[in-house]
DNA sequence: AGATTCCTGCAACCGAGTTGCAAAAAAGAG
DNA sequence: CTCTTTTTTGCAACTCGGTTGCAGGAATCT
């Protein structure tokens, strides 16, 4: 169905679009939030983990994707939303539930920017909280 | 030398100073920076891995030290500054350099505070900027 | 001293991520 | 269309950070 708009986004960024890459970028889209490879493994059962991998390196690549580590043990990764991939002022901070394990998107809280020493060159940045989510911390108490 | 503050420290947070945790905890303090196990490891040569992991983890829930998830791969520990361990808000960010692997602390630059939705929990926080130190960019030129 | 509890080292294990290699698929040449 | 070359994929084996079970040792208590 968005089979389309994937390839469109894998040409606009030089890609080829085969079917597994197809596949793995429309269950990407899928989901709301970030996931991880294992998530991706669950939903692809036909796909091997290394391709997985190797094929979100590929998108990481060419900025198709980006990574998200919210210090759960292992990586999730998210779409990209601009046109020409994320900037880091378009990169938002995360929330990851400790309780159902999932890595929720605050997309309205936009990375702040920090003064950084001169010297530095920025090539990434993280901001992930963790806690309990609403519905969570509803069911404990 | 300073093996009385350390012992201090662990008394005032009701840690047991045993001979090993006294080695950690000023090992931990003698490093400027946030380190892996891997380097108290090499820097405590007669302490078992399994041993460091145990300490840090005892000194985590008793707010002794934190945990920084630099994206690095492995997990780096920072002795807490406040005499209450440390709130939220004294957590800084931190920056890893991907040339040499240090993780510095930009103490001077606090978390920002980002407003979550109602409902939401949080336990811990982590703002890591990934990139090169000064001197890795100044070499690399 | 003897019993109990806590701490530590060792070895084995787990899971995320990676790599080498060969088969399969796609692209290109004639 | 067929043969060759390149790219992609699956499988298995591996690395490495982190964890766990267990037994020996140290400390604490009576």
């Amino acid at each position: 169905m968005n089979s389309k708009t994937c390839i469109e986004r894998m040409k606009a960024r030089d890609v080829k679009p085969t079917a597994v890459r197809i596949l793995v970028l429309e269950a990407l889209l899928l989901c709301r939030n970030a996931v991880s490879v294992a998530d991706l493994e669950a939903a692809l059962v036909t796909v091997d983990k290394s391709t997985i991998f190797r094929t979100l390196n590929l998108f990481l690549e060419h900025h198709l994707v980006h990574a998200v580590d919210d210090g759960s043990g292992s990586m999730k990764y998210e779409v990209c939303e601009g046109a020409d991939g994320c900037s880091l002022s378009d990169m938002h901070v995360h929330f990851h539930c400790e309780a159902c394990n999932r890595t929720l998107c605050l997309k309205s809280v936009h990375l702040p920017d920090v003064g950084l020493p001169p010297g530095y060159e920025i090539t990434s940045a993280n901001y992930t909280i963790k806690g309990l989510c609403d519905k969570c911390s509803k069911r404990r108490q």
